[in-house]
DNA sequence: GATGAATGAGGTTTCATTCAT
DNA sequence: TATGAATGAAACCTCATTCAT
């Protein structure tokens, strides 16, 4: 039942060391022979188990959107509020398990080279168009409809940016603190803070 | 004195030409070749010019942030107090004649491809220091001390956020409208809405 | 005696697969994997059975010349005369269960891969020889000596080139037609007909 | 006007290296390595002229198909009466620089391959039908009507089988020899000759 | 200044074969 | 007996770069 068959296991192992190899070597440039290398097997297998490259890249992006989606249901689950749903949902993009220096790097990796291949652009429209329908749910509950719109892509942006500053900066933010900032941003956009305090 | 020697146009044409063809086919995968078909040249013509396909991409990137320079020194020219310097830093970031698709496409492979050139690193660093820069020396004017590298970080990741969601969605957005949500943005930022309002 | 054990049978479904499988893509660039499928089997059960990729080649031709063999053999034995066994002879190679389009087909690839496998060369070495004994044997009580060598060339010759146009064509001729039209080309060849008619 | 480009040049070294490398070799195995060792030359620079091996297969198909048809040509310039023209069709096809061993061989790799790749069957069907064409018109001149097709079908396949001997012979047969046994086939087929001789 | 020609280096992928199960 | 799993070897092809012209 919950059983793992060798396939599922060399499949993880094998996604792993792709990110890993990613990251360092960068998206386009990384080669299967050093993901191989980082997964102690060897190019032909991965081949075996992906078919090529881009299934390969496929799967690791794949494997990484199951990831930030479990995460964000996790969130929802324990949320009894609009504003605490609004808060989860950030919450989910910097979750200790999410938020670190080498997943940012890859995340940006697949947005860079997702408009040129049709596999990964299909699973980032996919993961965005997700991810929105959520925002929008709970800020039509708070904000005046025509403040919705603005909101959602003021908190997406802003979203977007931290992932790719910590990408490029490769300077690790601790995954709290950057929730309790993504938190003030919230509140700023609702204009919940009387005296809008960026600060902590 | 404003004269351009022959050296000077060929590097524009093939400048313009590598934009061109990294927005089509994605840094790290554009070939030589391509980009000399998009300039009608010879691949091995660029290499003369550019000594390798990293010095060129090199060159382009500098041209690319010598036009970012260019905007906000103009900017700045015609600002007359923090609040409307703070304003110019960000008019800059989406002036008309850089905020296009192509460029923010352009941008987002640099940056996606930066940690693995040291010489892109090196331009990058730069730029992001003199942005952080003027974001400073002017939010301390405006904000107490504990509020400013908050303020920064979220003006930078706002502005960030922007460029990749326009370099994604492959969906313009019109330069005016994003300045006046990035000013929006900074007002909000600054607290300095009443209504702390959003939207138009 | 006739009993057929588990390994015959499965080498005979594999023999059937090769030449499927040989058809379809081709002698040399035809994978065990697309002979595997073919058969319902797997590649290493291939290799079990016939040792390697070559093994199972020769093993195949083997195959076909064994059942040409006995197409030869079996109408030897209801001929009467050196012109009957001629004719046999003849009739053998267009016999109806060896003359397919598919047969020729796999014909003319192992004859065109012959030059490059000693294996395969052996097999034609011997097929050769023992048609052209039979064809010289006949031709001798028919013809003055002088004359048996040619009309053996160009009666092999004909052979050959119509079995290669059938492969070729891919065009289906009905053996019988075609063993028909062999004849005739006997009869020409022997001076038998007075009117030497070479139509139906 | 006359003169040849380096293009042309290199293209006929390449051409000829080939023809040496398939005959070695066999066609679907023969690597591009070896035949550009054959050619003095890198694999880098075949792909260069003929953009893949296949292309490269095609051309060489294609200059010899080209050899045929000069040699085709120049018979027929020379010939006055369907029956000359019939024997210059036969004579091409033995013509002293066309039929020697290797010719043979590499006719009969393009032959087995032609099934599997269009470009080649293209080519094939083109070849096939100009020189059915000429038989036939010559045939209508000197047969009855219902006579001619089955003639035709004769000596196609008379010639193709040759070829097929002396490829998988590799004996050598001296061209002129080649040339005086295909002009008694006609003359058989034809039964121009009243005590029908086969022999020399 | 400009470019065909040429190539070495290297990448992805395929495939026959082996082996543990 | 049968086959997933794994891989070394090798093939094709691409590409940045060099160089003679």
């Amino acid at each position: 039942m919950g059983r793992k068959s060798i396939r599922d296991i060399r499949n993880e192992e094998l996604i792993e060391a792709t990110i890993v190899a990613v990251h360092k070597h960068g998206y386009s440039v990384v080669t299967m022979a050093e993901i191989a290398r980082e997964a102690d097997a060897s190019a032909a297998s991965i081949n075996y188990y992906f078919g090529s490259k881009e299934g390969l890249m496929e799967a690791t992006m794949r494997h990484l959107l199951t990831k930030l989606k479990r995460a964000m249901i996790a969130g929802y689950a324990q949320a009894n509020s609009p504003l605490e749903r609004l808060y989860a949902v950030m919450d989910a993009n910097f979750a200790d398990e999410l938020f670190s220096t080498t997943q940012c790097s890859i995340w940006m990796q697949f947005w860079a080279n997702a408009p040129y291949s049709e596999r990964l652009a299909r699973l980032h429209r996919i993961n965005r168009a997700r991810v929105q329908s959520h925002f929008l749910a709970e800020l039509r509950c708070l904000l005046p409809a025509e403040r919705v719109a603005p909101a959602h892509d003021a908190l997406q942006a802003y979203m977007d940016g931290v992932w790719l500053q910590v990408a490029l900066s490769a300077q690790a933010v601790p995954p709290a603190e950057a929730r309790r900032a993504a938190h003030r941003v919230v509140d700023v956009v609702l204009n919940r803070t009387s005296g809008g305090d960026l600060s902590a």
